[in-house]
DNA sequence: TTATTTTTTTGATATATATCAACAAATTTA
DNA sequence: TAAATTTGTTGATATATATCAAAAAAATAA
């Protein structure tokens, strides 16, 4: 069940710079998991101890306090979740929970360190992924301050039929809730624009079934 | 005018991992520049060509698009602007704008590439770098989203106090709209909310010149 | 299967926040 | 200095969005 790194054709393109001897080590120094629907990958505030890959199925990458919950991110395959506490944080700024059946590997923080610390064209390709989430928040914080529900929605949808599902017809693995969540409006108004969205033309809705009617016009909303 | 790296004090302590022969190059690599208020440092969509170093005065630090602006984060001495590209984008993901006068080293972008291609312990202060900005965005994305305008302002106010003056007691240099844009509402809500607070107690305001009365309550606010 | 719980949907209403308009104050320009 | 422009302030109003409540539908448990 512990694939080897070395020979694991699902490994993320950072760790084509690694050695022999560091994959082996990676390979060592970590575990595969299957986490279950709702399941808690990552709990923000515990600490650091981990950083995970995402082998198939989508997370949900959250940040809570007492009362809110926002989503950042619908993270899938291939998504390394923890990179953002290296060498700074010792406990995780997010959560990251399975919104279905998530495969991950979990590998030793240190042993990530470690490398960094060794390895330069690895620490290289990690400041290419931190900038890359650096680029996604920016995005983020812009379009959740400054655009409103109608257009949030248009976005989100946008990016479910471009990143995360590659399809113009895709299911989704969550409630309105969770919707709700990701776009930072009431759930109430998520069945609405979902609605007004279907009224015109743009998308047709079935559930959590989703097809993609007229893509530019949505486009253009956002 | 043009002080050599390897004895400057002002510099970035993310420099002290560098070699003589490295901060040679970066000082044969780097001009000073005066930006006087309202200069633009850094322009969004831009071609990246360098980072900068701010010696002293405060720039915003701002996204933009055909009508909205957000300011992310007013930066100060000891500021590094533009490490967020490294790697990943060809321009500029951000505009930054001086508030006042303002002492910028400007550093050739390949220069620090370079560096941080052969310079393992360099690289780990970058990617310790910018997990402190993605941690900065993670607060400042969930509080624009899911904290009411009172919240945002005790949190602004809070942070002038805590980080950018250090001080219960401090002239902005900014305007009323550039506090509407930082926390992302009216300038008209700005006065109204900074009168309501005077009401309160909690801070003294005479134009741009603020006085915090009750730290703790303000706080509580956030 | 029926019963129970959870999620989704709808309409009515409340509320937070933005916008508008007009004026005052401060700053800049002539 | 006065004139012009920008910035700050206030109150009235509009609007976007959230909340509440109740029903319908779907999912889960008995």
């Amino acid at each position: 069940m512990n694939t080897n790194c070395a020979v694991c054709s699902n490994r993320s393109s950072c760790f084509n710079t690694l050695s022999i001897n560091e994959l082996q080590k990676v390979s060592e120094n970590k575990n595969e998991i299957l986490f279950r629907k709702g399941e808690t990958i990552i709990k923000q505030d515990a600490s650091a101890k981990h950083i995970y890959f995402i082998k198939s199925g989508l997370a949900k990458v959250h940040v809570q306090d007492e009362s809110k919950n926002l989503i950042l991110e619908i993270a899938g395959k291939s998504s390394m979740l923890g990179i953002t506490v290296l060498n700074h944080n010792k406990r995780y700024n997010f959560s990251a929970t399975a919104m279905e059946n998530v495969e991950v590997c979990e590998i030793d923080i240190d042993v990530i360190s470690n490398i960094i610390t060794n390895n330069v064209a690895f620490s290289s390709t990690i400041i290419n992924e931190l900038n890359v989430s650096i680029d996604k928040l920016l995005t983020k914080v812009f379009c959740l301050s400054q655009k409103n529900i109608q257009s949030r929605m248009a976005e989100l949808l946008v990016s479910f039929s471009d990143q995360t599902f590659k399809s113009r017809s895709f299911t989704i693995p969550m409630s309105r809730t969770d919707l709700a969540e990701i776009t930072s409006m009431a759930k109430e108004n998520v069945v609405r624009i979902l609605k007004e969205f279907e009224g015109q033309g743009y998308i047709k809705v079935n559930g959590k079934h989703f097809e993609i009617l007229d893509y530019d016009r949505l486009s253009k909303l956002c």
